[in-house]
DNA sequence: TAACAGGAGTCTG
DNA sequence: CAGACTCCTGTTA
């Protein structure tokens, strides 16, 4: 979520109309009032409640944040996510990285989309960072491990009257509307009759804390659920780092979020301001047990991971009508493939898919790793991957909300041999290439090219049974052809799968140009043709 | 001995 | 009907 400087909005801009299916806006009429001061850097005050000189020309800002932007290289700021507290507490505050969403481009109503957001920019880790599964995995891990250093990513402000999906006032969403739903048991009730996270989220937050001069971006606010592990674990530190032990004389001195907070600049230069995290020092004080903290931090965001669900699965179904697609990836023909992309593409600016490197249909297109992205799309795979990971988890068939499982065991998946117990329990990870699935992502249509690449774009956890020996080339090695067997086996629910069978059907993939042996023929080593190897 | 190659029939979605 | 599964014989490292 993006803290949106909100400056003469409603006069100065015409077009503000979400369209349906997306966002409305809200009013943000009591943020400062609830806004922690003391959680910034030194304990600098800034009024935030008030409003600028007038002699100070207020730009038509709307700060968003684009990654690693050519021009920009200040890194202010996390963007900032809003949780709503069904119980006491007005709102949780979450860093989460800048995760760029559809909602980020609100539709206009004449289904054009606003801003055309023609110079965003992409997340490109820099060659020495720890890239590893996310975006948001990684941004989380460096935020946590190095505090606040210089970083491979830079962040600019987009000086643009770009809209917020919620930061300005709409004929048909009138802001006063939003004003009255507050209390737990109506945030509750909003909950159980699967009301728009969005909206609640804007009435039960924002309407409380937010000032007119502050909008927020809940866009972003969904992508971010697409890494509900991250955001587990998150909050999980988050937690921690609230202990008493930690910081036994200040309770709410979440040092992250100083840390975060500690370069000012931006927050003043652009009005932005954070919020009190204080209730999590609270619920620790009164449940000093962590397994009651862990039920009660579920307890709390549960409910709101199956309303960020529920939300994409909005915005999907919205996509589906506008393309004419089915909403299961899996069922897209290379036509449907195509048209997702280019409108994704469209959607964030990214340079058109070239046709010749999409050619495949649905399965095929889930089945490809983000390096497979990447690599058929430099300029944007990692963001079309993420946004085909938002779908496929949109309508998975598994409730990602059920995934919200506050274990307290240390999964190590990059652990080495992987007994029976470890492939049951990748057995239980939604991405897990093996598991017979019913899911509409994967799924058991799949082929078993697809399966090995699966298995090979996630080293971490099959590293050790296959792996790449030469990716360019498209060359890998079975290191483990009775564990690759077995879940080749599990996937296609062949129980009687073995390494014989399973290299009988990679051969019929050599007369179909799909895989061959390498030229120097070694044994478990093959090799993907052209342009499989992508 | 395990991996490899490939023919051929069967199954499945 | 395509793709995968299954069974098979024979070869190779």
């Amino acid at each position: 979520m993006v803290l949106l400087r909100k400056t003469d909005m409603e006069d100065t801009m015409p077009q503000t109309v979400p369209s349906a299916g997306f966002t409305p806006p809200c009013d943000y009429t009591n943020f400062a009032e609830n806004f922690d001061l003391s959680l910034l850097p030194g304990g600098e005050q800034v009024d935030y409640t008030q409003s600028p000189p007038p002699e100070k020309p207020q730009p038509k800002i709307y700060t968003t944040f684009y990654p690693n932007s050519p021009e920009a290289d200040f890194r202010p700021d996390f963007q900032t996510l809003l949780v709503p507290d069904a119980e006491k507490t007005p709102a949780v505050f979450l860093e989460v990285p800048p995760i760029l969403s559809p909602n980020s481009y609100r539709q206009s109503s004449e289904a054009n989309f606003y801003p055309s957001s023609p110079e965003l920019s992409l997340y490109t880790p820099s060659p020495n960072s720890l890239y590893s599964q996310s975006p948001v995995d990684d941004f989380f891990q460096y935020v946590k491990k190095e505090a606040y250093p210089p970083s491979p990513y830079s962040y600019r402000v987009k000086e643009e009257n770009f809209l917020s999906p919620c930061g300005f006032s709409s004929p048909t969403s009138p802001a006063t509307s939003y004003s009255s739903l507050s209390s737990p048991e109506q945030i509750n009730t909003q909950q159980s009759e699967n009301t728009d996270v969005l909206e609640l989220l804007e009435n039960t937050v924002l309407d409380k804390q937010i000032k007119q001069e502050s909008t927020v971006d809940f866009g972003n606010l969904l992508s971010t659920f697409q890494d509900s592990e991250s955001l587990r674990r998150l909050l999980e530190d988050d937690f921690k780092e609230a202990q008493p032990q930690t910081v036994p004389s200040k309770p709410k001195d979440h040092q992250l979020l100083r840390e975060v907070l500690r370069d000012t600049s931006f927050q003043k230069k652009y009005n932005i301001k954070p919020i009190d995290f204080g209730f999590i020092g609270d619920i620790k004080m009164e449940e000093p047990d962590e397994n009651a903290q862990r039920d009660l931090m579920r307890e709390k965001i549960e409910p709101v991971l199956s309303l960020a669900i529920e939300q994409m699965r909005k915005d999907v179904d919205t996509t589906c009508a506008a393309l004419g697609i089915s909403p299961d990836p899996t069922q897209w023909s290379a036509a449907d493939v195509l048209s997702w992309l280019q409108w994704t593409s469209r959607q964030f600016g990214l340079t058109e898919p070239v046709p010749d490197h999409w050619d495949m249909n649905g399965p095929s297109l889930a089945a490809l790793s983000e390096e497979d992205f990447t690599r058929r799309a430099p300029q944007g795979g990692m963001i079309l991957h993420a946004q085909l990971e938002i779908w496929k988890a949109a309508y998975s068939d598994e409730d990602l909300s059920m995934k919200w499982q506050p274990e307290t065991t240390s999964s190590n998946a990059s652990s080495g041999d992987m007994s029976d117990e470890d492939d049951d329990e990748a057995s239980s990870s939604q991405t897990d290439p093996s598991r017979p699935t019913t899911s509409r992502s994967g799924g058991s249509h799949i082929h078993l090219w697809q399966f090995l690449k699966e298995l090979l774009a996630s080293p971490q956890t099959y590293g050790s049974c296959i792996r790449w020996l030469d990716r360019t080339k498209g060359i890998f090695k079975i290191e483990d052809s009775v564990k690759v067997a077995r879940l080749w086996g599990k996937r296609k629910n062949r129980p009687a799968m073995n390494y014989d069978k399973l290299s009988r059907s990679i051969r019929q993939y050599y007369k179909k140009g799909i895989m061959k042996k390498t030229e120097r023929s070694q044994r478990l080593v093959y090799q993907f043709c052209h342009p499989y190897n992508l």
